[in-house]
DNA sequence: ATTATCTATAGATCTATAGATAATGC
DNA sequence: ATTATCTATAGATCTATAGATAATGC
């Protein structure tokens, strides 16, 4: 059942693919490296011939999640930077974000589990914030750079915090006043 | 082995106690049953007896843990409004906060996994964040009250996602960084 | 011949329950 | 007699590994 060298490359990214929806939707915890193949099309003992263990995969997990956002933000900066600005804002506030995890911000799904685990997976999550961060910072109204940088972090904090908050509770009219609150309060 | 009637109820509080502790800690799935009771000073057989899962004590820990912190909020209060916001900002967005999730806010500690689990746990949550939010709203600089609210909304998601993202990452300057930012972003 | 994936399983958890034990409180 | 806690265990996970299988690529 050997596969082609470029198979095994496809095999692997969809492991990390299928690895941070999941992992975003259940938690660390919430889906085993079985069910984990499984999802993605392979046999659970393959697996550790591709990673080193699961808190690994989490990492690479991270890492993939948050560059792909990275390069969605981006995306919208050839629009100019305001409407770069409102995009991100709408997009991150939104409902949508709130209610699908799987293919959100990895900080706000998996902030305090991979707070809880080790320096790998802690490392991945450093730089995805960081480019995040890079991004909003050039965006940011202040004059000089070490207030948009504070701008930046401030904005980032609220977001994470707001999107965190709105999965929390159960009461969907204060759900939607969280994110709206957020929203309004932004800098512009 | 049988206990008295009112140390039946102390140990069914130390439970809760201890719960709220650890599971602030190391996570829901960080904990079993079987450690939680052992460092509560009992046997897990026990535990049944007090409650009907794991997840009803989830529930009960957090609004313990949220109640408490609520508690502590409103006897800022005494020194009256300005000084009591600037004690909670101070406090809940410091560095002791960060390193000590076991005794902080329950919202950055369980948020992720409260929102993966069952409706009593997310209920309880809710009804806490709910404390919180009220404190805020009595506090916050704006004319009328429904400003108020939104500054509530919009500087307790901010204060959340300060502390959820300044213990994700591993760079001690970006994290001190994040948590300098947010309590220099807030209102007056 | 090499090696990616498969089947099967070891060993260590975990939640929850059943039945025994022993102290309280009628 | 009642009942809170204990010991012991059922049954279901979970991560990781060992060895078999079969297709690739020298």
């Amino acid at each position: 059942m050997k596969v082609s060298r470029e198979q095994v490359a496809l095999n692997r990214e969809r492991i990390v693919e299928t690895a941070a929806r999941l992992f975003r939707e259940k938690g660390y915890d919430g889906i085993g490296v079985s069910d984990l193949m499984k999802s993605a099309g392979l046999t659970h003992g393959g697996f550790y011939g591709h990673f080193e263990s699961k808190e690994d995969l989490l990492a690479e997990a991270a890492a993939h999640a948050l560059k792909k956002s990275v390069e969605r933000w981006e995306g919208f900066m050839a629009d100019g930077r305001d409407a770069a600005l409102d995009k991100i804002r709408a997009s991150y506030l939104s409902e949508t974000h709130r209610d699908h995890p799987e293919s959100g911000c990895a900080v706000t799904a998996l902030g305090p589990d991979i707070g809880r685990l080790g320096d790998k997976a802690r490392h991945a999550m450093t730089e995805g914030a960081r480019g995040q961060i890079a991004v909003l910072q050039q965006l940011m109204p202040a004059e000089d750079a070490a207030e948009q940088r504070k701008q930046a972090l401030a904005q980032y904090a609220a977001m994470v915090g707001a999107i965190v908050l709105a999965r929390a509770v159960d009461d969907e009219a204060l759900s939607a006043e969280v994110l709206a609150a957020a929203r309004d309060a932004l800098p512009r």
